[in-house]
DNA sequence: CATGAATGAGTATTCATTCAT
DNA sequence: AATGAATGAATACTCATTCAT
C-alpha cells in the first residue's frame, strides 16, 4: 500500500531533494571534508535536525548521486547512441560522459573516487552495459577488431576515460575535459578498429 | 655562508628528515585529513612543539612527497631509457611506471590522488621532462608525428596511464597493472607514431 | 459522568497500554536514558505524535511500571500467604518476591535500580503494605518482637532482599538469588522473633 | 627512567587530580548523564580540550574513583579492626562502610552500581579479603559458628550492606545510613555467632 | 485521534596551534 | 632544540518537544 499523496508528504518531499541538492552542490563545490552538515542544513534553510531526519550522515548524501551518470545516460544520451558508425558513437558516449563529468564540478568527480570506490564501480554498470553493447555491435558489424574481447576494450575505454576525468579534477577544472577526452579516447578507439 | 656543520646541527637535520618520512608515510597510507600531528609526531618520536619547529604545518610536508617517485627515475630507471627507438623507450618508462605503482600499494596511491594533488600533476616534475624529453627526441628522430606538440603528447599519455592506476586503485589491486598499463599506453602511443 | 465507551474509545485506550508496556519493556532492557521516545512509539507502532497524546514525557511512563511487582503479588502471591506461622509467611512472600526478580532478569532488575528509583521504594506500594501486614499479625499473635515498629521491621526486611537481588544483578544472575534470598531475610527475620 | 619532576610535570599531575576531583563531585553531586564535560572542565578551571589530554572520556574518571574504598579501609580502617571481639570489630567494619558510602553522597554510590559493575566488585576484593580475615578469626576462636564456610558469611553480610547503601542511594540520602547499617550488619550477624 | 516533519539546544570528541619552560 | 600542557573553535550527531495537517 502506498503512502497517500498529501500536500505534507509532497513538502516533505520536497525539502528531502532540497536537502540533496545543496549538499551535493556544496560538497561538488568544497569537497565533503570541508562542507558541515550546519552548513548544508543552512544552505537548504532547514535545521540540523531536519538534515538528521532525512539523511543518517553525510556519506548518505553522496549514495544520492552516482545514480545520476547511470539515470543521466538512461534518460538523456543512449537515444543518441544510434549512429550507424560505432566509432561514431562511442564518440558520442564519451562526449556525454565528458559533459556529465563537466557539470557536476571537479571536487565531486575527486570527492567520488574518494569514497569507498565500490559503490562507484558498481553504479557504473550501467554504463558499462551500455559501452560495452556499443563495442560488440561494432565487433559484429566488422568495424572493431576481434582481437580483444569486448569486454576487454570496454575496460581499456573506460580506463582511460577515468584518466582524462582525474586529470581534470586535479587541475581544478582548468583542462579542456571534452578535447582531452576526444584525444584519448578517439585514439585509443582507433587502436581497435580493424 | 654556510651553517657550520657540528653534531648539533646534524641532528636536527635528521629528526627532520624523520618526522617528513614518517608523514609521508601515514599521509600516504590515510590520507592527509586522516592524519593528526600528534600522530606523525609520535611516530617519529617527538613531540608536538618539535614538528612545528619543523614544519609550519601539515601541509608543508607534502611537498617533500612528490619527489619521490621522480628520485625513482632519476636514480633507477632514467638510465634505461637509452634504446634507439623511442616506443622502445616509452614501453619502458611506463612499466617502470606501473612497476612504481605497484611498490607503493594501492592505498597509497588513493590518498596521492585524494590528497590536495595539483603538484602531482605539476609541470615542473622531473618525470614529466623525462617523457617530454623522449617524446622530443621521437619526433627529432621521425619516429613521432608532430601533428600535436611533445607537450601535448606527453600530457595525453600521462592522462591514459594514471588512469591506469587509478582503475588499479579502485579495484584495490585486483586487476594486473602492468598488462593494462602497456595495452593502454602502448595502444595510445601507437597514435602518435608516424 | 463517565464517558461512553465506544469503539473508539475502547481503541484509545488500548493504544495507550500498548505505548506503556512497550515503553517499560524498553526501558527495563535499557534503561530509561538510553530509549529515545521514538524507539518506544515504534515498538508500540504509533507516531511520536502520539506518544505525546498519551503521555507528557518518558518520565511519567515510569509511574506505570511499579504496579508490576505488585500486580504480581496481588494476583498470584497474597492467596499464598495463608499459613499459621508469620514467619512461614514471610518466607513464602520473600520465596516470591525472588522469583519475580529471576522473571525478569537481571538486566531489567539493575535497571530498576538505576532510573529515578524513589518510587520503587515508596511506601506506598502495595507490595509493602503485605509485607506490613505479614509483620503486624506476627506481632498480634506474640510472633514477632515488638522491639522496633511494625513499619521499621519491614523496612530492614526490604532492605535485606534488595541487597540480595542487587547482587544477583551485579554478577549478571551468576548468584543463586533463591538460596541468598532465604539465607540472608530468613537470618535476620530470625532476629525478630521474640 | 622516571620522567624528570619539574614544575611543569608538578602542575600536570595537579591538573589531573584537580580534574578527577571536580569531576567526580559533580559525577556524585547529579549523576553521570547529567554531568557534562564542559561542566566538569568548567569547575576544574580548564578548557574541553585539557579534559580529554587527561581522560579519554567521562567513564575514565571514574576509573579513578573506586580504589579509595580500598584505599580508605586500608589506610583508616584495618588499623582500628583489632578488638578482641569478633562482633566488634565487625560493627567497626560496617560502621566505616556506612561511612565512606556517606562521604562520597548517594549519586555516586548509585553510579557505581550503575557503570560496568564489574570493576566495582573487582575493586572491593581487598574490602572482601578484609571482612573475609575477620570472620576467620571469629571461627577460629569460637566466636562464630562454623555452619556456614567464612566466605559464605562474608558474602551474605556483604550483601545485606550493599542493601542498606543501595536504600539509602535510592531515597537519596534520606534515611539513616548508619543505623540502617548497624540494625541490618549487626542482627544478621547475630545469626552467625554460636 | 493520529501523524510525522521540523526544530534547535545540547553533547562528546577532535585537533591544529601556541607558548612557557 | 625540544617539550608537552593547554587551548577553544569546530563538528557530527541526538533527542525531547512542538504543531500544522
Amino acid at each position: 500500500m502506498n503512502k497517500k499523496v498529501t500536500s505534507r508528504t509532497l513538502k516533505a518531499l520536497e525539502t528531502r531533494k532540497n536537502i540533496l541538492e545543496c549538499g551535493i552542490r556544496l560538497i561538488g563545490e568544497k569537497g565533503i571534508d570541508k562542507v558541515s552538515i550546519e552548513e548544508i542544513a543552512k544552505a537548504a534553510g532547514v535545521s540540523v535536525g531536519t538534515f538528521y531526519y532525512y539523511y543518517p550522515s553525510k556519506k548518505e548524501l553522496l549514495q544520492g548521486m552516482p545514480w545520476r551518470i547511470d539515470k543521466y545516460f538512461e534518460q538523456e544520451v543512449v537515444e543518441k547512441l544510434t549512429a550507424e558508425s560505432c566509432a561514431e558513437n562511442i564518440k558520442t558516449f564519451f562526449y556525454y560522459y565528458a559533459r556529465h563529468t563537466k557539470m557536476h564540478g571537479w571536487q565531486i568527480i575527486k570527492n567520488l573516487f574518494i569514497t569507498d570506490t565500490a559503490f562507484v564501480i558498481s553504479d557504473k554498470r550501467y554504463l558499462q552495459l551500455v559501452l560495452l553493447d556499443l563495442v560488440n555491435k561494432g565487433q559484429n558489424s566488422g568495424e572493431v577488431s576481434c582481437g580483444l574481447s569486448a569486454k576487454q576494450i570496454m575496460r581499456l575505454m573506460l580506463i582511460a576515460a577515468h584518466g582524462v576525468v582525474l586529470d581534470w579534477a586535479m587541475v581544478r577544472g582548468k583542462s579542456n575535459v571534452f578535447t582531452d577526452m576526444q584525444e584519448v579516447t578517439g585514439r585509443l578507439f582507433n587502436s581497435f578498429l580493424v
